[in-house]
DNA sequence: CGTACGTTTGATCTTTCTCAATAATGGTGG
DNA sequence: CCACCATTATTGAGAAAGATCAAACGTACG
């Protein structure tokens, strides 16, 4: 399959999406970071997804008409805009990859399920915990996750938007895990030093990612 | 497209699906309402989703592999059980098929979004407000909206369960509702006295439900 | 070297939770 | 049809997690 594709570099910050937009291509990460926000009527943010290399960031543009929320980098970006025709072409001339997109669409869905619980149904700590453990899992599946940790591509602001928290408390939280042996922090590198108490905080399993390969964090712990 | 079936007729309480089941077939509710689930480790339940009838309950489990979450009905329903196989088939078969699943998919996905913004931004007032609306929306969409009300197919408890409260704290907002002229309660009938007034209380838009059909609901108010 | 942004910390305040008890409501068997 | 039981709804009082406000401290970067 060749699909037509335009790749661009853009800066923190940039919008590959906005809510209200009728994008006319699908974009791919390619390396870096974005997320999908939401903003209330308030004024308060809430960060639904962190998106990172290897995702397709607007597949609801593609067979969806205005778009419900916005993307926004978190990091400098490569990224690569398909044409919404194209891919629409594509799924109706082979059905294979029609398949495979639902079925991207349906782990995005799972790890939405799993945000409402966390926001809907943890406390702080563990709600903080569990992003962390399913971002480790989700860069581990790529390959970039490094020895035992990760470049956390966010401020804690961000972070208490992601979580439904305040970044004060989101602050304390982050200092009490570590304090607690659990993690280990220099600047914005998060180490995992107890991958296992880790995930107990967090209420974390795999299952939801729908990931089939072996956990290779488990096996080194 | 003439999909083999079977009708089956359950009653409340009965689960669709377990977290965790490797199901053969996909299920769609004829009629009935149920909701999506998830047990955290500390026992507490998240709701992220209520079925209404004619939405296919687990397009999930047909592309991929275990559950991972649980389906289970609030009212006596009619449901049928489309074998798994049928419809993976149909679908390599009829790729016009595959993209209104994977625009099912998709309207799934916008409204999990929401979810976690409703729950991870709003406050408890909102919270209820909005999931009243979005539940009203969609019912009218099917056809399913008495003049301007609706018989509310949960518990106080399972509301709760779905916004991320207690029920106790739910119980207080529905009456401080009622009291400001924005709802009428008899018993679990839930009438909108102030549509308007409800949209604003829990910052409501039906974008994100991407249904193009005129909003009736605002065109008598 | 200064400015902007992000992090850290402390003190106080609010929303919502918890616990507990009472009141409706609906369904059931006699 | 009625008494009884199990849910569900309602209400009050006190507790707690997390928010808010405000300030100080780092660190990167132009």
């Amino acid at each position: 399959m060749e699909l037509p594709y335009r790749l661009r570099r853009l800066d923190p910050g940039s919008y590959l999406v906005r809510e209200g937009d009728l994008p006319s291509h699908c974009t791919v990460l390619v390396t870096g970071y974005a997320y999908r926000q939401k903003v209330t009527g308030e004024g308060s943010r809430q960060i639904m997804a962190i998106c990172i290399p290897g995702d397709a960031v607007d597949l609801q543009n593609m067979f969806l008409d205005v778009s419900d929320h916005s993307v926004q980098l978190l990091t400098q970006c490569k990224v690569a805009d398909v044409p919404r025709e194209a891919l629409q072409e594509l799924v109706l001339t082979r059905p294979t990859i029609g398949s495979a997109i639902i079925e991207l669409t349906l782990v995005e869905a799972s790890i939405l399920r799993e945000w409402v619980v966390n926001v809907g149904r943890r406390d702080a700590r563990a709600r903080i915990a569990h992003i962390l453990c399913e971002f480790a899992v989700r860069l581990e599946d790529r390959g970039l996750l490094t020895d035992h940790g990760f470049e956390l591509p966010m401020t804690q602001e961000q972070l208490a938007d992601a979580t439904g928290l305040t970044s004060v408390h989101v602050n304390r939280v982050l200092k009490s895990l570590e304090a607690d042996g659990l993690i280990n922090r220099r600047r914005r590198h998060i180490h995992f030093d107890n991958w296992r108490a880790l995930q107990d905080a967090g209420d974390f399993s795999r299952r939801y990612l729908h990931i089939p390969d072996q956990d290779t964090l488990a096996q080194t712990y």
